[in-house]
DNA sequence: CGAAGTATTGAGACGTCTCAAAATTAGTGG
DNA sequence: CCACTAATTTTGAGACGTCTCAATACTTCG
């Protein structure tokens, strides 16, 4: 099931064993994919892994027991996430689109930290930046209209994952509706508004590619 | 301007100093009051400190610019918080009532962590559980109803302050709001609801102090 | 090219917010 | 301790933003 590769991808984000992200760690590596749509774990399932976005992207997200469900992140390419502290998986993480992931076994980690202390520090560090998204987040979920979510909402992405000028987002509007906290037909009457107003633009034939025309008049929407 | 003081409290939570929360760490603790309304530390200001609260509540929020109010957390007898990896505070933090604070300067804190692992390990536990707060409240901002979420509240602070069956809560209608990304009118009907259906009564005449009535049937409406 | 999935747009419903007033509680100084 | 004032909470009525439901258009994929 899980294949072995230490290949070196010609891709800009530092990797798990490149001695960055996870300093010089000696943890096992391997690759998998995952095709769009299928989940990489469960919420409350045994967290035996943590992952690195290679290709591709992933969203995390809870459910409540009628459907509702809350996008907590996505996860884009370079992304590490599943990385817990307790025994289990607090999030279902789901494959966006076609996606490789590379996979590290918690235990392995975990036992490297204990004999490494960057690697510990690298591991509060990634718990920390996950803290201030989310905390960031709540501020947004609680207190932003629907115009100020969906500009915070291309601001992020765009620094996120914008090449070329054209920002190709993986997700779905009931994705961002998800992870913005509004319905699908708010986020795109919103996405609407933004391009009437002339601050961005749809690119070709796809409605997922996007072109910012004004970043700065985004920004002076988002709070 | 700040007192030292090693004198047990015959509290229940663990505090800092003792061999619990932050292992049988030797860092150096002072005792500190604040008075109601006043600020403990801003958002952005140097994090020069870590706190505990001995006595009283701390309210931890985020401000857009023209003035809405996210609080991200309460801070309750016991409760640390403050603890940053980065170099400032992400969160202004403000007494809701008079209020004693132990705080401990982080540079000692990160020197002990550096010598012993586990206080290293704490520092990422209370970090992960910081996150874990921050990912269900995510949830309930992004998704729940007003119901849903003052049911939440009430459970939330149930289990953290009730004492003798009476639940006396520091915080304003306007702090709860402000924590539920609600309006304090909404607060305030809600809370008539509940009590209207008999699931909880205002005790005394206070208005703060609530006895929960029927906790399974609150924890119904919290999905 | 047809079918399924996704996005847009419209119209009306609904939940929460806003504004306002009254009731209650807390704080202050005599 | 009381009287007075300020602050907080409750309640009401109407406004507003977002949601729901529905129809249409567009894109993707077999």
């Amino acid at each position: 099931m899980f294949v072995n590769v230490n290949a070196n991808s010609a891709v800009r984000p530092k990797f798990l064993g490149e001695h960055d992200g996870l300093s010089r760690a000696q943890v096992i590596l391997s690759e998998f994919k995952y095709s769009r749509g299928t989940e990489v774990f469960g919420e409350a399932e045994p967290a035996e892994y943590v992952y690195q976005v290679v290709e591709g992207a992933v969203r995390s997200y809870k459910l409540l027991s009628d459907g509702r469900r809350q996008i907590g992140a996505f996860h884009l390419v370079g992304d590490i996430f599943g990385l817990e502290n307790g025994a289990v998986h607090r999030f279902t993480a789901e494959a966006i689109v076609d996606t490789t992931v590379r996979l590290a076994k918690r235990v392995n980690l975990e036992h490297v930290a204990r004999a490494d202390a960057l690697v510990a520090r690298d591991l509060l560090s990634m718990t920390t930046s996950n803290l201030q998204h989310a905390e960031n987040h709540m501020l947004l979920l609680g207190r932003k209209t629907s115009l100020e979510r969906v500009a915070a909402f291309l601001l992020e992405m765009d620094s996120r994952l914008t090449a070329a000028g054209v920002m190709a987002l993986p997700m779905s509007r009931r994705d961002i509706a998800d992870y913005l906290g509004l319905t699908l037909e708010t986020v795109s009457r919103t996405l609407s508004c933004l391009h009437g107003k002339g601050l961005l633009d749809f690119l070709g034939q796809t409605q997922r590619q996007i072109v910012l025309r004004n970043r700065s008049e985004l920004a002076k929407l988002d709070l």
